[in-house]
RNA sequence: AGAGACAGCCGGACGGUUGCGUGGGCACGUCUCACGAGGAAAGUCCGAGCACCACAGAGCAAGAGUGCAGGCUAACGGCCUGUGAAGGCGACUUCAAGGAAAGUGCAACAGAAAUAUACCGCAACGGCAAUGUUGUAAGGGUGGAAAUGCAGGGUAAGAGCCUACAAACGUUUUGGUGACAACGCGUUCAUGUAAACCCCACUCGGUGCAAGAAAUGAGAUAAAAUGCCUGCUCGGCAUCUCGACAUAUUCGCUGGAGACUGUCGGUAACGACAGCCGUAGACAGAUAACCGUUCAAGACAGAACUCGGCUUACAGACUGAACUCUUACA
RNA sequence: GGCACCAUAGCCAAGUGGUAAGGCAGAGCUCUGCAAAAGCUCCACCCCCAGUCCGAGUCUGGGUGGUGCCU
């Protein structure tokens, strides 16, 4: 995923958490809210609750895999925030569909 | 053949497509090439480097830590080789292993008695008897701990009172660099606890890379002042104003007490010399996603300034010296 | 990443190395015509594993879980 497209800030992660609608499905928590940049920007929250740093990296990257993969077709100006919900391991397939379907839930597909 | 003991090593492999981080290259393209987590990266328990703060000769107190000897190391609470003690038939393993005769504290319950003694006893003497006085610490029960154990002599009954064997403590000599050991001699001096306070010896200033460092352009300087380069003069810079950047940028940021191989020295830890190898370096944070082949079917687990250790987690595979015990056969 | 601290009954908690106080909640009993109140009784693997000690909730070491601070 490129740089351009992601989340960076600390500022920007509570501005996120602040003012965002969340949209959930029984596998990740979406936070989502409008922006001032053009490009969609997403960021991934894992908490230490999750599990030990393996675990914890390995959600954050299916995550990633699984966006980057329909980045290009998000609305832009918006900023996302996926926070997982299960406490284990994800097979990729279910990662992707319900990044998917929370995006469309979302109405941010085009 | 079975059961063990010690030391060390590895931590799936190969290939494809799409992606990510860092660096290089040029024809500057969403091109190409190279490299891209660990033995513990973990816990943050010690020791260092490095940076800033404090003090600027140094010492003392307080506080904290360490505690058999000799060696190794940059240093260490680490490692090696020994000593002693404990465990194991054995190979071997484990141990915060100084001081209780400097002082203070504590030892519940039980028990006659816990640092101080005599309940039941045993014996002598007195008494008709109940029992009293004296001697004693063999035997009894309590307890984690009760004047060292056991055998013989001895005695009114007993007692290191005497002797042999053992135990503890002190000490001569000998051996060892030393911890200590051996032999001889003397004594039996009434417990344990220092992981209770404490004493003795040695070590330690504090904080930690979220430490810390650096940085642009334009203008005003009439006069004066202060600081630095610089002892003086000139000059420059800073101190002033405006703008840009502002939870930001760059550096610190990875080659170091480095790994491997060989030779030599050393029982070993380790050291010396020679050869040879080698870019993870991010800053919301890179190793992924999807497959294929294969095998013994993949454990514990993810760098964040860097090293030396310790501790904890760990599927399985392999190697070595040919180390120990049991059984069988020759 | 770094630095500190905490863990005792369902909850709040006290606790010099020697039987683990209290309070709230819960259960049972007494009292009452029935309740409430009151009284009595019960309810603990002191986070886990080792070590020191005659004896650890307490002392020491190692784990586990949780909390706070530093940009």
């Amino acid at each position: 995923m490129k740089s351009i497209y992601r989340l960076k800030k600390n500022y920007q992660y509570n501005y996120v958490y602040k003012h965002a609608v969340s949209v959930a499905d029984k596998n990740f928590i979406m936070l989502y809210c409008e922006s001032h940049a053009k490009p969609t920007k997403v960021g991934f929250s894992v908490s230490k609750k999750f599990g030990k740093a393996v675990y914890r990296n390995r959600i954050r990257r299916q995550m990633k895999a699984a966006v980057s993969a329909v980045i290009e077709e998000v609305v832009g100006g918006y900023n996302i925030v996926f926070i997982p919900k299960k406490h284990q391991a994800y097979e990729f397939c279910d990662v992707q569909q319900s990044v998917n379907r929370l995006l469309g839930k979302a109405g941010l597909l085009q």
